[in-house]
DNA sequence: CGGCATCCCGTTGGATACTG
DNA sequence: CAGTATCCAACGGGATGCCG
């Protein structure tokens, strides 16, 4: 939670967004495609609520394959996201949890996420709709 | 702009982003998954300051190449966020723009294009790290 | 200029099976 | 339980060429 404030007085303020300089609009694509990327967002959002274990995640995600999952877990581990938590016991227990770092993408997540809830019907309408305007 | 207020006070209240119900996030990650999409981010970050021609359109994002600027206006024109407009000129000239849901879109894109410029370097940073880690 | 069609290859990602 | 490894199908996406 920071600069806030001026969040959708755009005409007076100068931010990099609106530039869009080939440089830089290239380094957000390469941020945003790992982290744009819809495991990534349901599994921030899946983490929102506190630490989890692998397994829990997996079924609150429902669709995800344990690929995809460890995939995502182990990028967002990477890049330092998500803590990893092993205790050595059997069977093996393993704890998922937002950083601070994650705790702010969740915050810059969370409009984008009410958007997609609250637009998606309407979309897909759209995209009916447009569909069939060209069929014979 | 709209229903803001309890931005960041998440333990009284319920929003969908928060339960994650199997079928609900299914949803959101289809809308997501094109919505999120990198030259998605791009084009219609690039539309925020008024229409564009479509060559302008690929001159100012660099790296896209006109297969995919093509497919990203036409599902964008399907889903409804930005207009089409073509001038029956020789030669031709097709302009784009943001259509009213696309610039709420815009708005919901841009904490998480703050977010990402603001940590790009953090992230590149971890990830270095991370991976030095395990070289022998 | 704007855009569609085709080829073609690298990557993504699911299914399945195996390990500590 | 929490992964890792392999196979393989589907998709993404660049390059090229043609059309209105």
């Amino acid at each position: 939670m920071a600069q806030e404030g001026t969040l959708l007085s755009e005409a007076h303020n100068f931010v990099p967004e609106d530039t869009l300089s080939p440089s830089d609009c290239k380094g957000l694509a390469d941020v945003l495609a790992s982290v744009g990327d819809k495991w990534t967002i349901m599994v921030v959002g899946a983490l929102s609520k506190g630490s989890l274990r692998y397994k829990e995640i997996q079924r609150r995600i429902t669709g995800i394959s344990q690929r995809m999952l460890t995939l995502t877990l182990k990028r967002l581990e990477c890049d330092g996201i998500v803590t990893r938590t092993l205790y050595p016991s059997v069977p093996p227990r393993v704890d998922y949890e937002l950083t601070e770092l994650g705790q702010t993408l969740r915050g810059a997540l969370l409009p984008l996420q009410r958007w997609a809830a609250k637009n998606k019907e309407l979309i897909a309408n759209n995209r009916s709709k447009a569909s069939s305007l060209g069929e014979s």
